[in-house]
Formats: structure tokens, C-alpha cells, sequence
DNA sequence: ACCAATTAAATTGTATAAAATTAAATTAAG
DNA sequence: CTTAATTTAATTTTATACAATTTAATTGGT
């Protein structure tokens, strides 16, 4: 009776397995996070770091497809645990430079094993792994005309 | 000099791009969900709730993927709008039942044609739609021995 | 130099998420 | 029957997300 409404269906849609899995995959980190004391974003905000030290805001906003109003105060709190230090540009006020601390350096060591441990986790064969990656960062990178 | 770090690398990872697509695509639907007043959440639990009316919030739960810390408000708020009723069972007045009223029947109409609207703006090919979504329930089913 | 437009962060308000706890009801074991 | 264990929602707490607005600073045009 419903045929026209299939389209309406949870599992005859792309968005849903999307929302979920990207959930349940980092919610995988929660225990290793609850020990180093650090959050899912937090984690990922460290890795721009990591790859690449003293950005600004925005830099790291659009590298990690946040906004100011996301990653400001979490910045600020990542400032006052003592893993990142927030100034004020002298050239330019209106930005703020990002920089790592020693103790930020540190949580590298700390986090180093993650990565695999998430990867033996979720069983996916490196082809699967492969062709998610290429059609994730398909989806992302399409915006050229919209 | 930091090839032992390179595992902690963003692009080096699946979770990243996951967690950015995900909230990249759940963000195309805003525009459509604003002239309609509902939010994601609210999307997929009329989903549910169109394909299955009468359900416990627990069986909503599961289906989501989500916990009642977040459905409870959530489908208080739902309620309030006049969308579905909230009925505490009379055999176990612990279960809560979940009904559509007219209203929230109504809204499939409305979403009718959103679908359609989100996969003609994510540019993916029929091959790889495929394989993202095979790839994301394996992701999401494979828990057996976890 | 002046002012409109732009830019960068911060702020505000609303809506999730998830972990942990609580509360109420039911079930099971003795 | 009675209490311990379990189940189901609700509540509480903490942490994102994101739209919209605001504030401060800079830039460009005159």
C-alpha cells in the first residue's frame, strides 16, 4: 500500500547507516579517551595539531568542518588543562593562533596506539576500508557547484 | 622524522572522514526540515514511527541507535507539538507506547519528496552509493563478538 | 583620513548525544 | 509471599553542533 512512500524508509536511505555508523565508530574511542581525559573532538583537534602546530581558528574550523561557536570553547578548555596555549595575533587582533604545549606534545605518546586498536575493532577487509575512504572523501570534497 | 606518527594522522584514519560526511549530509536536510519545523532526530524517528506505528521507546531506541537520554526529551517535545502521543502501557506501566496522531501522518506527505532532494545533491554514483551502503551496515551489524 | 564592507572570533540560543544515576515496576528465586 | 535482581524510562551532567548575531579589527574605495 505504501509503495510511494518506500523512499521514506529508514533503511532505503544512505544518510541513516551514514549518522549511525559514524556514531557508534566514535563512540569506539570513548574508554581509551576516559583514561587520557580528552574527548572525540578534542582528539581530532590534537591531530591537526600534531600534523601541523600553530594555526589559527579558522584554519582549524575548516579542517575540521566546525565553527567558531563548536570549537571556541573547546578550545578554551583545552587551553586551561594545559595542552594548548591561545593568542592573539600582534599583526592581526581579530586572530587567535593556536599553539601546543609541552604537555600537548605529550599526549601524542599517550594516544599512539589508538588508531590500531579502534581499526581492529570494527572488521572491516582493507578493500571495504579502502573504497569507504575514497567514497567518504568523495562526499566531502563535493561542493564545487552547490 | 615522525613516521611513527603517522597512524595519527586525520587523513591517515576512517573516523574522521565518517564523523565529517555524516554531519555534512544530516546538514543538507536543514533547509527542508526548516519550512517544515522538525529537526534530523525527529526525521528518523518519524521514519520509524511511518513504518512501523506503536512502538515502546525502546524499540525506537534500538532501531536508532540512540539511548533515552536522548529520545526521552526529544519525543516529550514531539508530543508537545502534536505529532504522536506518549502512552504509559497498562500491563507494564514502565513501558511508554509511541503513536502517530493524524498530524504526524500528515508530515509524510510533506517529506515526500526530501529524499530525492538530498542523494541529487551528494553526486555519488550508483556503484558507490551501493558500496557505502553495504560498507556502513557491516560497520553498524558487525558487533557479535565485540 | 573616512566610512562601508569584510573578516575573525566570540557569544547566544536551541537541539542533540552519551554516560551515569535514579526511580518505578516487574520478575524470579527461595 | 518477599526480597533481590532486572528491566524500562526518566533524569542529570557534560560535551558537542550549528545557526544567527555581535564585536572588534582590517581593508578598500573615495
Amino acid at each position: 500500500m505504501s509503495e510511494q512512500f518506500d523512499c521514506l524508509r529508514l533503511d532505503h536511505q544512505l544518510c541513516f547507516p551514514l549518522y549511525a555508523a559514524a556514531r557508534k565508530v566514535t563512540g569506539k574511542y570513548t574508554p581509551y579517551f576516559r583514561e587520557l581525559g580528552i574527548t572525540y573532538t578534542q582528539y581530532i583537534v590534537f591531530m591537526t595539531l600534531w600534523q601541523q602546530d600553530d594555526q589559527t581558528v579558522s584554519q582549524i574550523c575548516e579542517k575540521l568542518y566546525l565553527d567558531s561557536g563548536t570549537l571556541t570553547p573547546l578550545l578554551k578548555k583545552m587551553e586551561e588543562r594545559g595542552w594548548l596555549q591561545r593568542t592573539r595575533s600582534k599583526e592581526d587582533e581579530r586572530i587567535v593562533r593556536i599553539t601546543l604545549t609541552e604537555e600537548g606534545w605529550k599526549m601524542r605518546e599517550k594516544c599512539q596506539g589508538i588508531p590500531s586498536a579502534i581499526s581492529s575493532c570494527i572488521h572491516l577487509d582493507e578493500k571495504d576500508a579502502a573504497d569507504l575512504y575514497r567514497i567518504l572523501y568523495r562526499i566531502l570534497e563535493g561542493d564545487s557547484n552547490e
